[in-house]
DNA sequence: CAGTGGTCTAGACCACTGG
DNA sequence: CAGTGGTCTAGACCACTGC
C-alpha cells in the first residue's frame, strides 16, 4: 500500500503535537488514504518507514533531541506515529546505519555526537603507518589565523553561498606526538558561526566538530572529501616544517549537517611521511 | 532466543542437501535448541540470521551461484533453512548492504559482478575534476610487464603469503582519453592466478576484476586502501609521462574475496593534475 | 526487575518485472 | 498474470542495561 502519512487534512491543518502523524486505521491495509501513484508515472510514493525518517530527521534538525540524548523509545515513536514498531525501527536503522542515530541494546536510541570518546575523529582518516596506535586524541591543535573574509568562488561554491557573502576562515596545524601534519584552512558561513574566534577556539580541547555541536549547534553529519597530492607553497611548508620539495596529500572536504546543507569547506595537507589516508572500499 | 542452527546432530553427521539447516520447531521458542550462552560471559551466540548470512557466504564463496547469477528467492531460502522468510530477508539485507548481492525488485536477488556496467570499476575512486563526465570504460590499458616472482616481505604480508612464496607481477598503465593517469604495480598470488598472462589480459576488454571473475573464479568484494603523497621515480615518471618534480598520489591497495582472503595488492600512482580521488565519509 | 533494543515469526498486501 | 522483492503489522520472546 506505501500508506502516505497525511499531511494535509481539509479540516485539520496542523495538529497540536509537533510532528505528528496519523495513518488512517491500522490493519486496514485496503482502505483509507492509500494513493501510490501521484501522477502518470512519476517516482512513486515513498513508503512509511521512509517518511518517519524525514519527520525524526526534521525533529533532530529542530533541536527536539540533542547531540548526545537519547530520543524516545521505539513504542513511544510508534504510537506517536501511529505506526507499527517495526516501521520506526527500519526508520531508526536507516539512521543509524548513517551514523545519525546511535541505537545501544538495553538503554536507548540516542543522537550520534562528535563528543563521544568513540567516534571522535570519525572523519579524520589519517593514520599512523605502525598501524598500533591512534594518536589522534593526543594531538596539538595550532590556530594560526582566524578571521573574518568574503567568501571566494571556490569558497561560495561548496558552501552553497554567493561570492563574497561573509565567512569565517581559519588556519590551525595539527601536530601528533611533536610532529606538524596537518595544515588546514577552514572555511565557515558566517551566518552560522558568528562570535566563533581563536581564543574560544583555543580554549576548547576536544576535536572541532564537538566545538560546532556544543558552541553553534552545528552537528555534521556526512562529508566529501577530494584527494590529491601537491607540493606545498613556502608557507604551507614551512608551517609544516618541510621543505617544498615534500609531497603532501590535498583533502578538500565539503562537511554538510542534516538536510546535506554545507557547512564548512576545509582544505587539508597532511603529511604522509610516518602516516597513510586509509579507506576501506565495499 | 537466538536459536541456534543444529550444527551436529549426534546421530546424523551432514544431511544431503548443502547447507541444510534445520530449526528444530517453529513457533516455539521456548523449546528445542536454544542455549543462548555458551561458557560462562562469553560474547553469546549469533543470532539466527547472521548464521543464515554465514551459510550463504559459503555457498558463494563454494560457488553454488555464480557471480551475476540469481539466487533462489527469499522463500525458497526460507524453505531451505527452515527458518522465515523475514529472517532469510534480513541475512540478504546485510549481504546487500556490502554489495555482495543485488536485489532486483520483482525479478530476485543476484551474486554481485564486476562485470555489471553499472557497478564497473566500484573500486576506482579516481574521478575528473571536471565532475561532469566519468571516463573510465573508455580507459585505454597497457600491459607493461607480466612476469612470475617471488612475493617480498611487504606483498607477502599483504597477501597473507611466506616470504618467496610464488606470486605473479604485473605493471600497467591507464590513460583516460589519451592522457597517462594512472600507473599500477599488481601482484597477486601464483595459486590461484596460474596460467595469468599478459596475452590474456590484454585480450579481454574490460575491467580486471571482471576478468579475475570470469577467468579465475576470484570474485573482490572489499578492498582496503592506504593513501600517500609522493614523487615518482625516474622510471614511473616516464611511464607516466611526467617529470620527477611531479606529485602523484600513491594508493596501496589489497582487495578481498569472501571470508577476507586478500587475493591482491597493488600500488597505484595517481596522476591528480585533473583528476582527484573522491571519497565519502559518513 | 522494568524498560530498551534485538530477533523471529506469520501473514497480508503492495510494487515491480517479465513472459 | 505469476513470481519476486518491498512494506507493514502484531505479537512473542530474548539479550542487555541500569536501578
Amino acid at each position: 500500500m506505501s500508506a502516505q502519512i497525511k499531511t494535509s487534512t481539509p479540516t485539520i491543518e496542523t495538529t497540536d503535537s509537533p510532528s505528528e502523524v496519523k495513518k488512517d486505521s491500522k490493519h486496514s491495509q485496503s482502505e483509507g488514504i492509500q494513493s501510490t501513484k501521484t501522477l502518470a508515472n512519476l517516482p512513486s510514493f515513498s513508503p512509511l518507514y521512509q517518511q518517519i525518517k524525514e519527520l525524526l530527521l526534521q525533529s533532530l534538525q529542530q533541536g527536539e533531541w540533542q547531540p548526545g540524548e537519547v530520543i524516545p523509545s521505539e513504542m513511544d515513536l510508534a504510537d506517536r506515529f501511529q505506526v507499527s514498531q517495526g516501521t520506526v525501527r527500519k526508520a531508526i536503522d536507516d539512521l543509524a546505519a548513517n551514523n545519525i542515530l546511535i541505537r545501544r541494546q538495553g538503554v536507548g536510541t540516542f543522537v550520534a555526537t562528535h563528543l563521544e570518546e568513540r567516534v571522535q575523529y570519525r572523519f579524520l582518516k589519517l593514520m599512523p603507518d605502525s598501524e598500533d596506535p591512534l594518536n589522534k586524541a593526543s594531538a596539538e591543535r595550532r590556530i594560526i589565523t582566524c578571521k573574518q573574509t568574503n567568501a571566494k568562488s571556490h569558497v561560495a561554491k561548496a558552501l552553497g553561498l554567493t561570492e563574497n557573502d561573509p565567512v569565517l576562515c581559519l588556519r590551525r596545524v595539527l601536530a601528533f606526538s611533536g610532529v606538524a601534519t596537518i595544515l588546514e584552512d577552514i572555511w565557515l558561513p558566517e551566518h552560522s558561526f558568528a562570535g566563533l574566534t581563536a581564543e574560544r577556539l583555543r580554549d576548547y580541547h576536544g576535536p572541532m566538530y564537538a566545538f560546532f555541536e556544543s558552541a553553534f549547534g552545528v552537528k555534521m553529519v556526512k562529508a566529501d572529501e577530494r584527494i590529491k597530492a601537491l607540493l606545498p607553497d613556502p608557507v604551507q611548508a614551512k608551517l609544516l616544517e618541510i621543505s617544498i620539495d615534500t609531497p603532501v596529500l590535498s583533502v578538500e572536504r565539503t562537511a554538510f549537517t542534516y538536510n546535506n546543507t554545507p557547512m564548512e569547506f576545509r582544505q587539508g595537507l597532511y603529511l604522509t611521511i610516518d602516516c597513510h589516508y586509509r579507506n576501506e572500499l565495499n
